[in-house]
DNA sequence: CCTTGACCTAGAGTGAACTCTAGACCTTAG
DNA sequence: CTAAGGTCTAGAGTTCACTCTAGGTCAAGG
């Protein structure tokens, strides 16, 4: 019994996988056309395009970069190294850690932010409390 | 002696301030237009901007606040709130929550987004010690 | 078959936040 | 007084990341 594979990959229409990772239509095959994709896309004879559940998991990934303020161009150099297959883990490291980096300076920068957020905040609240 | 004044407030011309803020020129004159600075900048009789200290201390928060996403029209809000006078803490307040929140969530997300590139980097530095 | 809704391409349009240009004016050191 | 360099305004231009339009094509239910 169910011998056929033993992992059964779906396939999306563009419109279900918009669904899915909560970008437009119109941003995946903007995507795709910003060589945001490990692999070409297939398509249906007729010219529509055929996404694997590969294509979901490397969206949610693209969403993590993006969130974290990865610029697109820095997607697509990530997408060609994965594209180009096996050898290029140097490359992909270096990618990452640059943007690891990043992202600590981004999450200390935050960090320092909501420290005078919320010195703003009780000073206010002093300031509103003293006007009883 | 030094009976003139307790706080000697320096001043500065625009392209001062804008060594001093790490913004443009161009930015600081186009902030103003926005209504990003919550009192009327003085001009010499010549029509020149004379920046204070005070300026220098609201560009240090705006930039907080810039860094940290708040979109330039709720900067503007906040100016006009500030510009408006006492009275209005509680709106100062809400803003400044509202964004915390916003600040929180963003934190949290990064935290998450970096986990998943150190899973990344991980997993291509074993890709790479297991080719040894 | 036929309709209807999703999909196709190429390219134009949008909004946010700057960034720059042109041509005139101001300020200050010499 | 003059020259050099900073500043002025109004408005155009840029970049990024989408977002939408027009004019068609495709696929699935009835």
């Amino acid at each position: 019994m169910m011998a056929e594979a033993t992992i059964a990959e779906r396939t999306h229409t563009i419109g279900e996988l918009a669904a899915i990772s909560g970008l437009s239509v119109h941003t995946l095959r903007w995507y795709e056309a910003q060589g945001l994709f490990p692999r070409d896309i297939p398509r249906t004879p007729g010219g529509q395009r055929i996404f694997g559940d590969e294509a979901v998991r490397w969206l949610a990934l693209l969403n993590r970069l993006r969130d974290s303020a990865m610029p697109v161009a820095d997607m697509a150099e990530y997408s060609r190294l994965v594209r180009a297959g096996e050898g290029n883990e140097a490359d992909r490291i270096a990618l990452m850690e640059s943007h690891a980096r990043s992202l600590d300076a981004q999450i200390e920068e935050l960090i320092a932010c909501r420290e005078v957020i919320r010195d703003k905040i009780d000073f206010y609240r002093r300031a509103v409390a003293s006007r009883t």
